[in-house]
DNA sequence: GTGTCAATACGAAACGGTTCGTAGCACTCA
DNA sequence: TGAGTGCTACGAACCGTTTCGTATTGACAC
């Protein structure tokens, strides 16, 4: 117990995750080359080794090339980004949230549709 | 032109924002005192500083104690962290944010009509 | 004037995130 | 065996955010 404590990925971080999580395990090169970026290789080591301190990657060292793997759930980890920005921004209220990123961007009346299908589903899941 | 660029606030600078919004204009020792935590007044003070010079701020200089003021509007700022989150997160869909909000904390029946009754809102605002 | 109070201004330092140079290790191939 | 290749490990350095100690200034009372 007690050590659960969610990370919160940083910019960077998160980054890195989104490759793992789309690719599935990789090594340090492929996820490299799955940021279309220039950044170097021994940085994205670096910060794949700072993330396996922090518990937000595991690794298999069995093969001396070692294997990463995302170690929190995606869907968990952008809960947590959420969470902390409704607390942070919007004062505990989703409402809030929710209505900015609906006016933030302009929401096509495909998207607002979807949205409304989305909310039905919700509200017949818990009656 | 050209120079809008709008400032990111960090999570301090956030604070003292809302500080502002919530109050109006204010004093360093106001704006100290409205954050209900041990933060000092000279580092307070400093925040304030860098952000006059973000210009996240404003401030009159007339009187001996400046009186600062929100330079950016709350419904700005606000978007501005909901932009970028979508973009880090949710590559750039704002509808997967707003699932993601749906589920991440569990919303009454009432807050769901509530959003619903905003997607109309917006849907009919335009045709 | 002189002392005191409350404010601003300035600069150093701590801290976290990020980048990168360099070293070292293991494997392969000639 | 020795050079080359590709990987990991380590540590220094940079940058932005944040904190804080200290100096300075202005107003007011005595």
């Amino acid at each position: 117990m007690a050590g659960q404590k969610s990370v919160h990925p940083t910019k960077g971080e998160f980054r890195i995750l989104k490759v793992l999580w789309n690719q599935g395990p990789c090594t340090v090169r492929q996820v490299q080359e799955g940021l279309r970026d220039e950044s170097g290789y021994t940085t994205v080591l670096k910060l794949m080794q700072i993330m396996l301190e922090k518990a937000l990657l595991s690794r298999n060292e069995k093969e001396r090339t070692h294997v990463y793997t995302a170690a929190v759930p995606e869907v968990q980890a952008k809960c947590g980004l959420v969470q902390d920005l409704i607390e942070k921004a919007f004062g505990g209220s989703a409402q809030e949230l929710i209505l900015q990123a609906l006016s933030s961007r302009k929401s096509s009346p495909e998207e607002l549709s979807e949205i409304r299908r989305m909310i039905d589903t919700i509200e017949r899941k818990k009656p």
